[in-house]
DNA sequence: TCCAGACCGTTAGGATCCGAACGATAGGCC
DNA sequence: GGCCTATCGTTCGGATCCTAACGGTCTGGA
């Protein structure tokens, strides 16, 4: 993917669409391959290595979560997955049924709920984070290590240009301004 | 989002989880901040624009998709927005309901259903997307020119190696083999 | 002390999202 | 013509995903 039109079409396509309406096309085009990119990226590790574990990618994500930071309480663990945390509940819900993660009561607060991973879990990660990698390592591979360099920091740029904004600050949710 | 950690502060714990057990860190910082971007983006975007004009972002995408190429078949279609036939029908349904999308049948080729946008929905779009296009511009407001133009480069390269890749090559789906 | 407000995780309801299986249609080959 | 196979969009079942509303818990000031 996406699609049967190449990067190229599409490209031309927009253009010829919003001539005259004042659109700025290389942010236009830029937002767009960024998208692109993730959904390829995401689509392609869910059918090789994420697939074979029968995992979604949420489903990795929150347990890469909880593996780097060990009985996070489920509004950060959200946030770090960029979920929000009704899905959360959702997702450790299953996790929890498949005994790759275990949720336990803060004693200090009992509002809140803290994340850890099994020993299944855990033995989990270990065995298939190197190949989740080996995928991100084949996924970058056509770049020099100077483009991924400036790749990573215009990306990094976005983020934080985004995360620190004033933003919508809704309610609750996934988004940069949680 | 995406997270009550900054970024450096994720890497460094990802450095020290993963010491000794050969991973490409590289590679592993630049699909997360890629992966990242993509959700500041599509949250942010979502919690404005979107907002406003009760759609999701996987609605405009497919309204995006239809009103470029007017008449494209479904399969084409959810290979162009990124999502499996089994999802977009879903869409549709929803769009046709809310009067923005119309279905016609190919009298050539009767397995086929084409899309088209109602004028409502092309009306729609018209004033929607130099919105959408302005938050486009916000979002990549803090690159240069120069940085902007690599880091597209960078993007439109990760696209088409995953496009051309062998892949899996599974049934259906959304995938970078489809 | 007590209670109004803030905060926590969960639930409710609906829209996406997927792979797999399904009926319907098209096309090649005899 | 008559079948076999490929392909189309849809349906089905289950997981994710969201906002809004909810009950339980904490906290600070009267």
């Amino acid at each position: 993917m996406t699609g049967h039109h190449t990067l190229s079409e599409t490209e031309r396509a927009v253009a010829t669409h919003l001539r005259g309406l004042g659109i700025d096309l290389t942010a236009q085009a830029a937002v767009s391959n960024l998208y692109r990119a993730a959904n390829a990226i995401r689509s392609h590790v869910s059918k090789t290595v994420l697939r074979e574990a029968d995992l979604t990618w949420t489903s990795f994500v929150v347990l890469w979560v909880v593996w780097m930071w060990d009985g996070i309480e489920t509004r950060h663990a959200a946030a770090e997955a960029a979920i929000s945390k009704a899905t959360l509940t959702g997702v450790v819900r299953t996790m929890e049924r498949r005994g790759l993660l275990r949720r336990s009561g803060d004693p200090d607060d009992r509002r809140l709920v803290r994340l850890s991973l099994t020993d299944t879990g855990r033995q989990l990660m270990v065995e298939l984070f190197p190949r989740f990698n080996a995928e991100e390592s084949y996924i970058v591979s056509r770049l020099s290590r100077n483009r991924l360099a400036e790749l990573t920091e215009g990306l990094r740029t976005i983020v934080e240009h985004l995360e620190t904004a004033p933003g919508g600050k809704s309610a609750d949710g996934a988004g940069p301004t949680a």
